[in-house]
DNA sequence: TCGATGGATGACATCGATGTTATCAGGCTA
DNA sequence: TAGCCTGATAACATCGATGTCATCCATCGA
């Protein structure tokens, strides 16, 4: 590879006149910037980032950490929705001219440690943390020494973090159902040990508080085993217990869009028509499935890409402003996406 | 950041003797290491990678550039299953050692020269190019001047390339059909222009020629339009044909795993039960829905994982051996993924 | 007792880009 | 024409880690 001196030879120049044509100084002839510019064109001379950084302090990297730290496997094949996260923030620093360092745990949380060692030691300007589903976290000391701004995830500390609104997103999307005439509302809710549980049936509960609906236990049931075998027969057991009800569920919202994709089958099996005689949303809007099912599904989109966004520009004001800022955290609202898997409740047909 | 010459102060020994420490040289007293290693751990001191890499010439970064430089858009959200490529690649190169330079495109072919001469900024010391399909690609200047692997594209050039072994996999996943009993298979293919649908076409007439059962045209539709409103329109008219055909097709295999997802759909909302009525198999085993379709779907697996893996191998030998290597492509092959949409055909129910 | 041997450590140069300071040529004024 | 200024360029030091060579001291054999 060449490098600054090969190109100063080759244009006759020293190499403190190429670094100066590399950074547009005022003080260059038009024929020596010619000439420089030539050479280095023939040479195919890209600069080593590594002998800037050595001199100016600036890497231009960013650190990028996902994959489980707490062990807390929210099941199966995930599909990598959070994959959006991370081209968010990609999207942002890269219009910053800033450049990437993605490293992946694996599940396994060991690797946390040896993995921030490595990007330390490409003198990263800052770290991300990126968790696969909103939960909390607790990262090792090394990663305490960086500019760190959580996604997806929070920590006891209070560092900087992004995280979705849950509790707003149940609550718009129960209020939107509602307001379709949906009073007898089935909820099919994550795991319970998942943050996302309480918050979302927050929003559940203030949805129905709001227009004097009663809460009803046995329209929610936990049935999401994370995509397993005995997941099946659980989310079998759940829907069938919610179709036996004396009043059954005009809609059954499913705590993410797999599930959803699990159910429509599922009351099909039954011979009950989706949406005909049974409304179905999902949650997340992953559009692999929410735009492919047939009929496509109305879910709450969990809003990734935006997610990343804020964070990447909140790493950005961070390293702009140098000081380290005040602890802070940021929640992003999600937009009910309506689709053709919701038709009116029987409140609508009445009138 | 602390340097080595913060260490070497505190320890009271030269930097020469903290860089012998680090790189576990013999001649060091115990009683010296000792000291300089826990000036080391007191200083959370970690050596900079860019000053190693000037004086060794060795980064340890590779770089990988994802995202479409064809402008080939196979269609709407790709849900990204292809990333399953990068994991195995940064799987097999982590344990050898190696970090992952990740550069996404973003679909925008002009950002791939400016993201490969950053790269080459970085001094990477090799380059994946990773498509989201099967598909041949025509890579810039600046990156040919690399060590260069393609996974899941193939150039003029016979640039070293992994790719799925397309024609084997609709091949045996239609031979396993057979073997059930099915002699009527009707075939929802990918989008013509797409270089899997003549390889899979391929695997699909030599399956059936291999046993003497005619090739039927009228069975082969092309309806993938990507996930478009319009695409449910072409899939269902495709559908609606093959099922008003005299002798209507036992199953139907759709070009991917999404096709199967809508057409489970329409199957069931013409009444036509799945497996009972009309068994269904896919292509990629795209697990978040191949596992959560009710059935669970029968399959055949696009390997990316291992294709990911051989890829760094591949990767890890050239950068090894020094030399050039010749041109050289690697195919891999998936398995078929059995599950319940697929019932027992006539022939075997005849018997 | 002295030189030889070798083990432990340090001094110095080096990688490539760049900030700082020096140099040099040309043009202007007095 | 001497003196000075200015614009263009070069020389040199520097960033942090490490290869090369030098140095120092302890120990051993003659």
């Amino acid at each position: 590879m060449a490098t600054i001196y090969d190109v100063a030879t080759m244009a006759g120049v020293s190499p403190k006149t190429v670094s100066r044509v590399m950074n547009g100084e005022a003080t260059v002839t038009a024929r020596t910037r010619e000439t420089v510019e030539a050479a280095m064109h023939q040479l195919g001379y890209v600069p080593s980032s590594a002998a800037r950084a050595m001199r100016s302090h600036r890497t231009g990297l960013v650190g990028l950490v996902t994959g489980a730290i707490s062990g807390h496997p929210v099941g199966g094949p995930s599909g990598l929705p959070e994959l959006q996260i991370v081209e968010g923030i990609q999207r942002v620093l890269a219009d910053a001219g800033l450049t990437l360092l993605i490293s992946d745990t694996g599940g396994d949380a060991t690797r946390v440690t040896p993995l921030v060692r490595t990007l330390r030691g490409h003198r990263v300007e800052g770290l991300f943390y990126v968790a696969d589903h909103h939960q909390r976290v607790t990262l090792p000391e090394v990663a305490r020494a960086e500019r760190l701004v959580l996604v997806n995830a929070f920590d006891e500390a209070g560092t900087r973090c992004v995280l979705p609104d849950d509790i707003h997103g149940q609550q718009a999307l129960t209020e939107a159902l509602i307001a379709h005439g949906h009073r007898r509302i089935g909820f099919l809710t994550l795991p319970t040990a998942i943050v996302a549980h309480r918050l979302r049936l927050d929003g559940y509960r203030a949805a129905l508080a709001a227009v004097g609906i009663a809460y009803d236990a046995s329209l929610v049931i936990d049935a999401d085993r994370g995509g397993a075998p005995e997941e099946r027969a659980a989310l079998m057991a759940a829907v069938d217990a919610l179709l036996a009800l004396d009043a059954p569920p005009t809609v059954l919202c499913c705590g993410n869009d797999r599930l959803a994709v699990t159910v429509y089958g599922i009351l099909r099996a039954r011979g009950v028509a989706v949406p005909g005689a049974m409304s179905v949303a999902g949650y997340d809007d992953y559009r692999v499935i929410s735009e492919t099912l047939y009929p496509p599904l109305t879910t709450m989109e969990l809003p990734y890409g935006r997610m990343g966004e804020q964070a990447a520009r909140m790493m950005l004001d961070e390293l702009r402003c140098g000081a380290a800022p005040a602890p802070a955290s940021i929640v992003v609202r999600g937009e009910v996406k309506w689709r053709s898997s919701v038709t009116p409740g029987p409140a609508l047909e009445i009138r």
